[in-house]
DNA sequence: TTTTGAGTTAAACGTATGTTTCAAACAGTT
DNA sequence: AACTGTTTGAAACATACGTTTAACTCAAAA
């Protein structure tokens, strides 16, 4: 039987860490040792530590964003001429982010985790990466979340919308933590479809507020 | 006219830049140049970088801590056996903030930035800073949140009163570049009050959503 | 068989980091 | 004025980092 592909280790093992303890914090000499890899790998391969970083980003969002895409696609065929309501929208997301992280956990919190940092790091060069990749899905989801909240001014649907990724972003990338005092605290346990499930509803009667 | 303390200088100079580029991207030297200040005297006032930033969370914390908890104290004195209302308490909070961080609007971000990465960061050493100095206030808090929502289950509380932080920390610790893109993309310029006062609106009915 | 070229390896490079050192400057006290 | 404890200064230290180099492996092509 074949090993796994370098490519796929470095991906895997920095997918991981970079959950785990944030890019800044984690080294490619961690990287390599964790995916059994020459040091000189990740950059033969990606060329630098931030190629790499996309490129783990790239791995997620490449499958999510289609699948959001299609879900989106063959409703509309099957639905035409329907107004999706907030919980539609939202759960076509979760379900598309569900199907991509499904089996690996962290896959998730990677996700959220760099998607606050692209907000976070004024001239980061995620904020780029990640707006020209994401930019039409963006876009469609927005004028979805528009024809559901008909009332809302322009400028405070944005506003809401972010406070719904914000909380999205912050709840799913601390999950791990946010779960252990949970069990410390109440004496249960979580599962991650759990904790979805007390999401949509917060932000869905969030942005259709007043 | 004196000149300002080291201290306070290297305080202000780190403030500034973590909240602009984070805290490992920041190194002690950009600090310490801009504070126009030695490189060891970071090491020689707070031990280390670690301490440092604590410190400069501390400094924020203290009076913001007081703040809350004798607006808390006065309002009970005078009207006691009221229970308040989430937008009540998410007013006093709010208060608390804007009062402390009057006048210097990037300690909201790093304030917030902080909070991210004390939930992010697992074993990080901010977590146990940020709770131990946090607790009684997070307990006072989370009481009058739970009288205010009597029909909610605990989990699900804990869980909602999380999706609120999760909103407040990357809306607020990201705020610069939100705004940047509200005037780009709408022709308008938000004020911190105008943000705050679009988020609390959205918060209160999602924690008391259904 | 020889050649080729992508992939891997160990080592080194240059740089930036947090921290330490120790002498000089300073401020307050006697 | 001399002493004392505190603060500053320039320099060095040790280390960790991302990246580069050049020799080597090895399978497929010629």
């Amino acid at each position: 039987m074949a090993q796994v592909d370098t490519v796929t280790r470095i991906l895997d093992a920095a997918e991981e860490l970079f959950a785990e303890h944030g890019f800044a914090e984690t080294s490619l000499r961690t990287i390599t040792a964790r995916a059994d890899v020459n040091l000189a790998a990740v950059n033969y391969h990606f060329g630098s530590k931030k190629a790499l970083i996309q490129a783990v980003f790239a791995r997620f969002l490449g499958p999510f964003y289609k699948l959001v895409e299609s879900s989106l696609d063959t409703h509309e065929q099957q639905h035409p001429d329907t107004i999706l309501s907030i919980e539609d929208i939202l759960r076509f997301v979760a379900r598309a982010m569900a199907s991509v992280t499904q089996g690996d956990r962290s896959r998730l919190a990677i996700f959220m985790r760099l998607l606050g940092l692209a907000y976070n790091q004024g001239q980061g060069h995620l904020r780029k990466f990640l707006q020209t990749e994401y930019r039409s899905l963006f876009r469609r989801v927005m004028s979805l979340i528009t024809k559901a909240t008909p009332d809302l001014q322009p400028v405070e649907r944005f506003w809401r919308f972010h406070f719904m990724l914000g909380s999205a972003a912050f709840t799913l990338s601390s999950m791990e933590n946010l779960r252990a005092i949970v069990e410390h605290d109440f004496d249960t346990k979580c599962t991650e479809e759990e904790v979805v499930g007390y999401l949509l509803p917060f932000l869905a009667a969030g942005i259709r507020a007043k």
